[in-house]
DNA sequence: TATTATTTTTAGATTAACCTAAAAATAAAT
DNA sequence: ATTTATTTTTAGGTTAATCTAAAAATAATA
Protein backbone atom coordinates (compact mmCIF):
# COMPACT_ATOMS: atom_id res chain seq x y z
CA UNK A 1 0.00 0.00 0.00
CA UNK A 2 1.45 3.52 -0.71
CA UNK A 3 2.24 6.14 2.02
CA UNK A 4 0.16 9.58 1.92
CA UNK A 5 3.35 10.93 0.17
CA UNK A 6 3.57 8.85 -2.58
CA UNK A 7 -0.05 9.14 -3.14
CA UNK A 8 0.45 13.00 -3.22
CA UNK A 9 2.96 12.72 -5.92
CA UNK A 10 1.27 10.50 -8.37
CA UNK A 11 -1.26 12.67 -7.80
CA UNK A 12 0.42 15.65 -8.55
CA UNK A 13 2.29 14.15 -12.05
CA UNK A 14 -1.19 12.81 -12.91
CA UNK A 15 -2.61 16.46 -12.66
CA UNK A 16 0.36 18.40 -14.39
CA UNK A 17 0.44 15.43 -17.22
CA UNK A 18 -3.07 16.69 -18.15
CA UNK A 19 -1.52 19.83 -20.05
CA UNK A 20 1.65 18.14 -21.80
CA UNK A 21 2.40 15.46 -23.56
CA UNK A 22 5.98 15.77 -22.13
CA UNK A 23 7.35 14.34 -19.50
CA UNK A 24 6.77 16.02 -16.26
CA UNK A 25 9.78 18.60 -14.98
CA UNK A 26 11.24 17.70 -11.61
CA UNK A 27 10.77 21.59 -10.66
CA UNK A 28 6.66 21.23 -11.72
CA UNK A 29 6.31 18.85 -8.98
CA UNK A 30 8.24 20.25 -6.65
CA UNK A 31 6.12 23.77 -6.85
CA UNK A 32 3.03 21.60 -7.66
CA UNK A 33 3.61 20.10 -3.73
CA UNK A 34 5.60 22.87 -2.60
CA UNK A 35 8.54 21.11 -1.70
CA UNK A 36 12.08 21.10 -2.56
CA UNK A 37 13.48 19.71 -6.01
CA UNK A 38 15.94 17.52 -4.02
CA UNK A 39 12.83 15.89 -2.76
CA UNK A 40 11.24 15.45 -5.54
CA UNK A 41 14.58 13.61 -7.17
CA UNK A 42 14.48 11.27 -4.42
CA UNK A 43 10.72 10.32 -4.38
CA UNK A 44 10.36 10.36 -8.21
CA UNK A 45 13.42 7.34 -7.89
CA UNK A 46 11.30 5.26 -5.86
CA UNK A 47 8.42 5.64 -7.71
CA UNK A 48 10.25 4.45 -10.38
CA UNK A 49 11.50 1.11 -8.92
CA UNK A 50 7.90 0.90 -7.49
CA UNK A 51 7.05 1.36 -11.05
CA UNK A 52 5.07 3.69 -11.38
CA UNK A 53 6.31 6.11 -12.99
CA UNK A 54 9.26 5.95 -16.21
CA UNK A 55 11.91 7.93 -14.98
CA UNK A 56 15.45 9.25 -16.74
CA UNK A 57 17.85 11.54 -15.37
CA UNK A 58 17.21 14.98 -16.54
CA UNK A 59 13.93 13.96 -18.61
CA UNK A 60 11.35 14.67 -16.39
CA UNK A 61 8.64 11.92 -15.75
CA UNK A 62 5.33 10.35 -16.89
CA UNK A 63 3.31 7.61 -15.31
CA UNK A 64 3.16 4.08 -16.06
CA UNK A 65 -0.41 2.65 -16.43
CA UNK A 66 -0.34 1.20 -13.12
CA UNK A 67 0.67 4.98 -11.43
CA UNK A 68 -2.05 6.70 -13.44
CA UNK A 69 -4.65 4.24 -12.33
CA UNK A 70 -3.55 4.91 -8.66
CA UNK A 71 -3.30 8.60 -8.92
CA UNK A 72 -7.04 8.38 -10.68
CA UNK A 73 -8.42 6.74 -8.36
CA UNK A 74 -6.96 9.24 -5.31
CA UNK A 75 -8.74 11.90 -7.33
CA UNK A 76 -11.91 9.69 -7.55
CA UNK A 77 -12.12 9.79 -3.63
CA UNK A 78 -10.95 13.37 -3.58
CA UNK A 79 -14.07 14.34 -5.56
CA UNK A 80 -16.41 12.06 -3.79
CA UNK A 81 -15.45 13.04 -0.74
CA UNK A 82 -15.96 16.97 -1.77
CA UNK A 83 -19.74 15.85 -2.97
CA UNK A 84 -20.19 14.46 0.20
CA UNK A 85 -19.03 17.59 2.26
CA UNK A 86 -20.88 19.99 0.31
CA UNK A 87 -24.20 17.80 -0.41
CA UNK A 88 -24.59 16.19 2.57
CA UNK A 89 -22.26 18.09 5.31
CA UNK A 90 -23.36 21.21 4.48
CA UNK A 91 -19.87 22.75 3.13
CA UNK A 92 -19.42 25.40 1.22
CA UNK A 93 -17.55 24.67 -2.15
CA UNK A 94 -14.61 26.70 -1.11
CA UNK A 95 -13.90 24.85 2.50
CA UNK A 96 -13.96 21.19 1.01
CA UNK A 97 -10.22 21.35 -0.10
CA UNK A 98 -8.02 20.79 3.01
CA UNK A 99 -10.64 18.11 4.08
CA UNK A 100 -10.88 16.12 1.13
CA UNK A 101 -6.86 16.19 0.66
CA UNK A 102 -6.89 14.30 3.85
CA UNK A 103 -9.64 11.70 3.08
CA UNK A 104 -8.42 11.09 -0.37
CA UNK A 105 -5.97 9.01 1.10
CA UNK A 106 -8.21 6.46 3.60
CA UNK A 107 -7.69 3.10 2.06
CA UNK A 108 -10.99 0.98 1.68
CA UNK A 109 -12.51 -0.21 -1.14
CA UNK A 110 -15.69 -0.61 -0.08
CA UNK A 111 -15.76 2.33 1.64
CA UNK A 112 -15.44 4.62 -1.61
CA UNK A 113 -17.97 2.19 -3.34
CA UNK A 114 -20.71 2.70 -0.90
CA UNK A 115 -19.67 6.38 -0.76
CA UNK A 116 -19.97 6.34 -4.90
CA UNK A 117 -23.37 4.53 -4.64
CA UNK A 118 -24.16 7.17 -1.29
CA UNK A 119 -24.47 9.65 -3.48
CA UNK A 120 -26.24 8.49 -6.88
CA UNK A 121 -22.52 7.79 -8.55
CA UNK A 122 -21.72 11.58 -9.35
CA UNK A 123 -20.48 12.36 -12.73
CA UNK A 124 -18.77 15.78 -11.21
CA UNK A 125 -17.95 17.35 -8.15
CA UNK A 126 -18.71 20.32 -6.11
CA UNK A 127 -16.42 22.43 -8.63
CA UNK A 128 -17.58 20.82 -11.94
CA UNK A 129 -14.17 19.04 -12.81
CA UNK A 130 -15.09 15.01 -13.88
CA UNK A 131 -14.86 12.22 -10.95
CA UNK A 132 -12.84 9.06 -12.81
CA UNK A 133 -14.70 6.04 -12.40
CA UNK A 134 -13.44 2.83 -10.60
CA UNK A 135 -11.16 1.58 -13.50
CA UNK A 136 -9.04 5.28 -13.49
CA UNK A 137 -11.24 6.36 -16.75
CA UNK A 138 -11.83 10.26 -16.62
CA UNK A 139 -14.24 12.39 -18.56
CA UNK A 140 -12.57 15.29 -19.74
CA UNK A 141 -15.35 17.14 -20.94
CA UNK A 142 -14.65 19.79 -23.48
CA UNK A 143 -15.46 23.00 -21.69
CA UNK A 144 -13.95 26.84 -22.93
CA UNK A 145 -13.49 29.07 -20.88
CA UNK A 146 -16.43 32.15 -20.03
CA UNK A 147 -13.65 34.82 -21.73
CA UNK A 148 -13.34 33.16 -25.31
CA UNK A 149 -17.59 33.06 -25.52
CA UNK A 150 -18.82 36.05 -28.23
CA UNK A 151 -21.10 38.88 -27.22
CA UNK A 152 -24.73 38.10 -27.12
CA UNK A 153 -24.28 34.02 -27.39
CA UNK A 154 -25.22 32.19 -23.97
CA UNK A 155 -23.26 29.44 -22.16
CA UNK A 156 -23.48 26.93 -19.47
CA UNK A 157 -21.12 27.32 -16.49
CA UNK A 158 -19.98 23.87 -15.80
CA UNK A 159 -16.10 24.57 -13.65
CA UNK A 160 -13.72 26.63 -12.14
CA UNK A 161 -10.40 26.90 -12.83
CA UNK A 162 -9.18 28.85 -9.89
CA UNK A 163 -10.13 27.61 -6.72
CA UNK A 164 -9.22 29.93 -4.04
CA UNK A 165 -11.53 30.26 -1.32
CA UNK A 166 -11.15 34.09 -2.45
CA UNK A 167 -12.51 32.98 -6.01
CA UNK A 168 -15.07 30.96 -5.24
CA UNK A 169 -17.02 33.15 -2.40
CA UNK A 170 -16.70 36.25 -4.95
CA UNK A 171 -18.60 34.04 -7.57
CA UNK A 172 -21.17 32.90 -4.55
CA UNK A 173 -22.04 36.30 -3.80
CA UNK A 174 -22.44 37.11 -7.55
CA UNK A 175 -24.41 34.31 -8.10
CA UNK A 176 -22.48 32.23 -10.40
CA UNK A 177 -22.56 28.44 -9.87
CA UNK A 178 -22.50 25.27 -11.69
CA UNK A 179 -25.24 24.70 -14.28
CA UNK A 180 -25.95 28.67 -14.57
CA UNK A 181 -26.70 29.97 -18.24
CA UNK A 182 -24.90 33.36 -18.22
CA UNK A 183 -25.43 35.69 -21.61
CA UNK A 184 -22.07 37.74 -22.55
CA UNK A 185 -23.62 40.79 -23.18
CA UNK A 186 -20.77 43.20 -24.36
CA UNK A 187 -16.96 42.80 -23.73
CA UNK A 188 -14.32 46.00 -23.42
CA UNK A 189 -11.62 45.42 -25.67
CA UNK A 190 -9.63 48.08 -23.33
CA UNK A 191 -9.24 45.85 -20.57
CA UNK A 192 -11.31 42.65 -21.92
CA UNK A 193 -13.48 42.89 -19.44
CA UNK A 194 -17.32 41.79 -19.94
CA UNK A 195 -20.62 42.19 -18.93
CA UNK A 196 -22.79 39.24 -18.42
CA UNK A 197 -26.40 37.95 -17.47
CA UNK A 198 -26.92 35.49 -14.98
CA UNK A 199 -30.33 34.73 -12.81
CA UNK A 200 -31.78 37.90 -15.03
CA UNK A 201 -29.12 40.31 -13.57
CA UNK A 202 -26.89 42.15 -15.63
CA UNK A 203 -22.99 43.23 -14.40
CA UNK A 204 -19.56 43.70 -14.61
CA UNK A 205 -16.55 41.15 -14.76
CA UNK A 206 -12.73 41.24 -14.89
CA UNK A 207 -10.81 39.33 -17.42
CA UNK A 208 -9.54 37.59 -14.32
CA UNK A 209 -12.93 36.03 -13.76
CA UNK A 210 -13.77 35.42 -17.15
CA UNK A 211 -10.30 33.42 -17.48
CA UNK A 212 -11.05 31.45 -14.42
CA UNK A 213 -14.76 30.09 -15.29
CA UNK A 214 -15.35 26.99 -17.78
CA UNK A 215 -18.05 27.13 -19.74
CA UNK A 216 -19.69 25.12 -22.03
CA UNK A 217 -21.63 26.68 -24.99
CA UNK A 218 -24.84 25.26 -25.97
CA UNK A 219 -24.13 25.31 -30.01
CA UNK B 1 -1.79 19.78 15.60
CA UNK B 2 -1.11 15.99 16.87
CA UNK B 3 0.23 13.05 14.86
CA UNK B 4 -1.65 9.89 14.40
CA UNK B 5 0.68 7.84 16.36
CA UNK B 6 0.33 10.56 19.41
CA UNK B 7 -3.58 10.50 19.44
CA UNK B 8 -3.04 6.37 19.24
CA UNK B 9 -0.84 6.76 22.14
CA UNK B 10 -3.49 9.25 23.77
CA UNK B 11 -6.11 6.63 22.97
CA UNK B 12 -4.37 4.11 24.34
CA UNK B 13 -4.08 5.34 27.51
CA UNK B 14 -7.70 6.46 27.72
CA UNK B 15 -8.84 2.90 27.32
CA UNK B 16 -6.32 1.36 29.35
CA UNK B 17 -7.61 4.12 32.27
CA UNK B 18 -11.02 3.63 32.64
CA UNK B 19 -9.93 -0.18 34.19
CA UNK B 20 -7.91 1.35 37.00
CA UNK B 21 -7.20 4.33 39.30
CA UNK B 22 -3.58 4.08 38.36
CA UNK B 23 -1.14 4.85 36.51
CA UNK B 24 -0.74 3.14 32.73
CA UNK B 25 2.52 1.03 32.59
CA UNK B 26 4.65 1.11 29.87
CA UNK B 27 4.49 -2.85 29.25
CA UNK B 28 0.35 -2.23 29.12
CA UNK B 29 0.82 0.31 26.73
CA UNK B 30 3.35 -1.50 24.31
CA UNK B 31 0.88 -4.29 24.29
CA UNK B 32 -2.44 -2.54 23.72
CA UNK B 33 -0.63 -0.54 20.12
CA UNK B 34 1.05 -3.80 19.73
CA UNK B 35 4.55 -1.66 19.95
CA UNK B 36 7.87 -1.76 21.85
CA UNK B 37 8.07 -0.80 25.25
CA UNK B 38 11.41 1.39 24.53
CA UNK B 39 8.75 2.64 21.50
CA UNK B 40 6.64 4.00 24.17
CA UNK B 41 9.24 5.06 26.62
CA UNK B 42 10.05 7.18 23.61
CA UNK B 43 6.94 8.85 22.99
CA UNK B 44 5.45 9.01 26.49
CA UNK B 45 8.65 11.10 27.06
CA UNK B 46 7.49 13.48 24.53
CA UNK B 47 3.86 13.44 25.54
CA UNK B 48 4.62 14.79 29.09
CA UNK B 49 6.46 17.42 27.30
CA UNK B 50 3.77 18.38 25.57
CA UNK B 51 1.59 18.52 29.25
CA UNK B 52 -0.55 15.51 27.60
CA UNK B 53 0.46 13.20 30.15
CA UNK B 54 1.78 12.89 33.71
CA UNK B 55 4.82 10.98 33.36
CA UNK B 56 7.68 10.06 35.89
CA UNK B 57 10.00 7.31 35.14
CA UNK B 58 9.16 4.02 35.85
CA UNK B 59 6.08 4.98 37.98
CA UNK B 60 3.44 4.79 34.63
CA UNK B 61 1.40 7.80 32.82
CA UNK B 62 -1.95 9.34 33.31
CA UNK B 63 -3.65 11.36 31.36
CA UNK B 64 -3.73 15.36 32.12
CA UNK B 65 -6.86 17.03 31.25
CA UNK B 66 -5.72 17.90 28.24
CA UNK B 67 -4.55 14.68 27.20
CA UNK B 68 -7.79 13.22 28.26
CA UNK B 69 -9.81 15.89 26.36
CA UNK B 70 -7.82 14.69 23.00
CA UNK B 71 -8.29 11.02 23.40
CA UNK B 72 -11.98 11.66 24.39
CA UNK B 73 -12.40 13.39 20.87
CA UNK B 74 -10.63 10.75 18.74
CA UNK B 75 -12.67 8.24 20.24
CA UNK B 76 -15.79 10.68 19.53
CA UNK B 77 -14.43 10.86 15.79
CA UNK B 78 -13.94 7.10 15.96
CA UNK B 79 -17.53 6.18 16.66
CA UNK B 80 -19.35 8.61 14.77
CA UNK B 81 -17.73 7.86 11.78
CA UNK B 82 -18.32 3.59 12.75
CA UNK B 83 -22.03 4.87 13.26
CA UNK B 84 -21.62 6.30 9.94
CA UNK B 85 -20.14 3.13 8.10
CA UNK B 86 -23.29 1.34 9.29
CA UNK B 87 -25.97 3.10 9.01
CA UNK B 88 -25.60 4.97 5.60
CA UNK B 89 -22.78 2.75 4.38
CA UNK B 90 -23.85 -1.12 4.22
CA UNK B 91 -20.80 -1.83 6.26
CA UNK B 92 -21.72 -4.68 8.91
CA UNK B 93 -21.01 -3.98 12.65
CA UNK B 94 -17.70 -6.34 12.33
CA UNK B 95 -16.20 -4.65 9.30
CA UNK B 96 -16.08 -0.84 10.85
CA UNK B 97 -12.88 -1.40 13.12
CA UNK B 98 -10.11 -0.65 10.78
CA UNK B 99 -11.88 1.97 8.60
CA UNK B 100 -12.68 4.15 11.50
CA UNK B 101 -9.15 3.96 12.84
CA UNK B 102 -8.07 5.88 9.57
CA UNK B 103 -10.66 8.02 9.70
CA UNK B 104 -10.72 9.06 13.52
CA UNK B 105 -7.45 11.24 12.45
CA UNK B 106 -8.83 13.49 9.93
CA UNK B 107 -8.62 16.78 11.28
CA UNK B 108 -11.73 18.95 10.39
CA UNK B 109 -14.19 19.97 13.50
CA UNK B 110 -16.87 21.68 11.37
CA UNK B 111 -16.52 17.73 9.16
CA UNK B 112 -17.20 16.26 12.86
CA UNK B 113 -20.32 18.52 13.88
CA UNK B 114 -22.00 18.10 10.27
CA UNK B 115 -21.34 14.19 10.82
CA UNK B 116 -22.54 14.18 14.59
CA UNK B 117 -25.69 16.51 13.08
CA UNK B 118 -26.23 14.07 10.11
CA UNK B 119 -26.37 11.22 11.93
CA UNK B 120 -28.91 12.36 14.39
CA UNK B 121 -26.32 13.03 17.53
CA UNK B 122 -26.15 9.34 18.12
CA UNK B 123 -25.78 8.34 21.76
CA UNK B 124 -23.78 4.82 20.91
CA UNK B 125 -21.45 3.68 18.04
CA UNK B 126 -22.64 0.18 16.76
CA UNK B 127 -21.12 -2.03 19.48
CA UNK B 128 -22.85 0.00 22.13
CA UNK B 129 -20.00 2.08 23.04
CA UNK B 130 -20.93 5.78 24.37
CA UNK B 131 -19.86 8.33 22.37
CA UNK B 132 -18.45 11.30 23.79
CA UNK B 133 -19.71 14.18 23.75
CA UNK B 134 -17.84 17.58 22.32
CA UNK B 135 -16.35 18.34 25.45
CA UNK B 136 -15.05 14.92 25.59
CA UNK B 137 -18.00 14.14 28.82
CA UNK B 138 -18.15 10.35 28.02
CA UNK B 139 -21.16 8.76 29.54
CA UNK B 140 -20.54 5.16 30.89
CA UNK B 141 -23.87 2.73 31.32
CA UNK B 142 -23.98 0.95 33.67
CA UNK B 143 -24.03 -2.45 32.35
CA UNK B 144 -23.54 -6.12 33.48
CA UNK B 145 -21.99 -9.31 31.46
CA UNK B 146 -24.86 -11.52 30.42
CA UNK B 147 -23.20 -14.01 32.97
CA UNK B 148 -24.36 -12.70 35.44
CA UNK B 149 -27.60 -12.59 35.06
CA UNK B 150 -29.62 -14.56 37.07
CA UNK B 151 -31.90 -17.81 35.36
CA UNK B 152 -35.93 -16.47 34.26
CA UNK B 153 -34.69 -12.89 34.47
CA UNK B 154 -34.73 -10.35 31.31
CA UNK B 155 -31.87 -8.49 29.71
CA UNK B 156 -31.28 -6.47 27.08
CA UNK B 157 -28.00 -6.07 25.35
CA UNK B 158 -26.64 -2.97 25.24
CA UNK B 159 -23.21 -3.56 24.00
CA UNK B 160 -20.05 -6.43 23.33
CA UNK B 161 -16.91 -6.95 25.04
CA UNK B 162 -15.34 -8.39 22.64
CA UNK B 163 -15.06 -6.71 18.85
CA UNK B 164 -13.83 -9.56 17.02
CA UNK B 165 -14.80 -10.37 13.47
CA UNK B 166 -15.18 -13.84 14.45
CA UNK B 167 -17.67 -12.88 17.60
CA UNK B 168 -19.65 -10.43 15.96
CA UNK B 169 -20.48 -12.96 13.21
CA UNK B 170 -21.52 -15.53 15.46
CA UNK B 171 -23.95 -12.93 17.31
CA UNK B 172 -25.20 -12.21 13.97
CA UNK B 173 -25.70 -15.51 13.33
CA UNK B 174 -27.72 -16.51 16.46
CA UNK B 175 -29.75 -13.06 15.66
CA UNK B 176 -27.95 -11.14 18.74
CA UNK B 177 -28.02 -7.49 18.34
CA UNK B 178 -27.82 -3.94 20.31
CA UNK B 179 -31.23 -3.80 21.91
CA UNK B 180 -32.57 -7.47 21.91
CA UNK B 181 -34.48 -8.65 24.66
CA UNK B 182 -32.50 -12.02 26.32
CA UNK B 183 -34.49 -13.76 28.77
CA UNK B 184 -31.81 -16.90 30.64
CA UNK B 185 -33.76 -20.13 30.75
CA UNK B 186 -31.73 -22.17 32.20
CA UNK B 187 -27.74 -22.01 33.86
CA UNK B 188 -25.30 -25.33 33.32
CA UNK B 189 -23.19 -24.95 36.85
CA UNK B 190 -20.69 -27.40 35.39
CA UNK B 191 -19.56 -25.45 32.71
CA UNK B 192 -21.28 -22.35 32.80
CA UNK B 193 -23.08 -22.65 29.69
CA UNK B 194 -26.74 -21.14 29.50
CA UNK B 195 -29.82 -21.38 27.87
CA UNK B 196 -31.27 -18.32 26.49
CA UNK B 197 -34.67 -17.47 24.90
CA UNK B 198 -33.72 -14.54 21.77
CA UNK B 199 -36.86 -13.53 19.17
CA UNK B 200 -38.71 -16.09 20.36
CA UNK B 201 -35.66 -18.92 19.86
CA UNK B 202 -34.19 -20.98 22.88
CA UNK B 203 -30.75 -21.78 22.17
CA UNK B 204 -27.78 -22.77 23.97
CA UNK B 205 -24.13 -20.12 24.35
CA UNK B 206 -21.22 -21.01 25.78
CA UNK B 207 -19.37 -19.07 28.81
CA UNK B 208 -17.03 -17.23 26.69
CA UNK B 209 -20.08 -15.99 24.74
CA UNK B 210 -22.04 -14.66 27.64
CA UNK B 211 -19.00 -13.23 29.24
CA UNK B 212 -18.77 -11.36 26.22
CA UNK B 213 -22.19 -9.56 26.27
CA UNK B 214 -22.83 -6.84 28.02
CA UNK B 215 -26.76 -6.11 29.32
CA UNK B 216 -29.03 -4.06 31.05
CA UNK B 217 -31.64 -5.34 33.43
CA UNK B 218 -35.09 -4.37 33.52
CA UNK B 219 -34.69 -3.91 37.22
C1' DT C 1 30.27 28.09 -29.95
C1' DA C 2 31.64 29.73 -25.68
C1' DT C 3 29.72 31.51 -21.71
C1' DT C 4 26.19 32.18 -18.52
C1' DA C 5 22.00 30.82 -16.35
C1' DT C 6 18.89 27.39 -14.93
C1' DT C 7 17.60 22.91 -13.69
C1' DT C 8 18.53 18.64 -11.71
C1' DT C 9 21.06 15.54 -9.11
C1' DT C 10 24.16 14.07 -5.41
C1' DA C 11 25.95 14.17 -0.80
C1' DG C 12 25.18 14.70 3.69
C1' DA C 13 21.84 16.24 7.70
C1' DT C 14 17.55 16.28 10.23
C1' DT C 15 13.17 14.68 12.35
C1' DA C 16 9.60 11.39 13.77
C1' DA C 17 8.65 6.98 14.88
C1' DC C 18 10.05 2.96 15.25
C1' DC C 19 13.52 -0.94 16.51
C1' DT C 20 17.37 -4.17 19.25
C1' DA C 21 20.36 -5.01 22.91
C1' DA C 22 22.28 -3.78 27.19
C1' DA C 23 21.88 -1.43 31.60
C1' DA C 24 19.23 0.11 35.48
C1' DA C 25 15.34 0.03 38.48
C1' DT C 26 11.54 -2.23 40.55
C1' DA C 27 8.96 -6.31 41.97
C1' DA C 28 8.70 -11.16 43.31
C1' DA C 29 10.41 -15.23 45.46
C1' DT C 30 13.29 -17.95 48.14
C1' DA D 1 17.28 -9.76 53.09
C1' DT D 2 19.33 -11.60 49.24
C1' DT D 3 18.71 -13.37 44.99
C1' DT D 4 16.10 -13.84 40.87
C1' DA D 5 12.81 -12.31 37.59
C1' DT D 6 10.43 -8.70 35.37
C1' DT D 7 9.84 -4.16 33.86
C1' DT D 8 11.55 0.03 32.26
C1' DT D 9 14.89 2.94 30.53
C1' DT D 10 19.00 4.20 27.94
C1' DA D 11 22.06 4.01 24.08
C1' DG D 12 22.57 3.51 19.58
C1' DG D 13 20.63 2.19 14.95
C1' DT D 14 17.03 2.15 10.92
C1' DT D 15 13.65 3.96 7.60
C1' DA D 16 10.77 7.41 5.24
C1' DA D 17 10.44 11.89 4.02
C1' DT D 18 12.08 15.93 4.16
C1' DC D 19 15.86 19.64 3.93
C1' DT D 20 20.51 22.60 2.48
C1' DA D 21 24.47 23.23 -0.14
C1' DA D 22 27.49 21.86 -3.66
C1' DA D 23 28.28 19.50 -8.05
C1' DA D 24 26.79 18.10 -12.55
C1' DA D 25 23.95 18.37 -16.55
C1' DT D 26 21.04 20.81 -19.62
C1' DA D 27 19.23 25.02 -21.67
C1' DA D 28 19.62 29.83 -23.00
C1' DT D 29 22.22 33.70 -24.61
C1' DA D 30 25.71 36.64 -26.30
Amino acid sequence: MLSKSEENYLKAIFHLSVKTEKGISTNAIAQQLDAKASSVTDMVKKLAEKELVFYKKYQGVTLTATGEKIAANVIRKHRLWEVLLVEKFNFNWDEVHDVAEQLEHIHSEKLINELDAFLGHPKHDPHGDPIPDKDGNINFLEKELLSVVGVQSKAVCVGVKDTSSDFLRYLDKQGIALGKEITVLEKETFDNSMCIQINGNEFTISQQVSNNIYVKQNQ
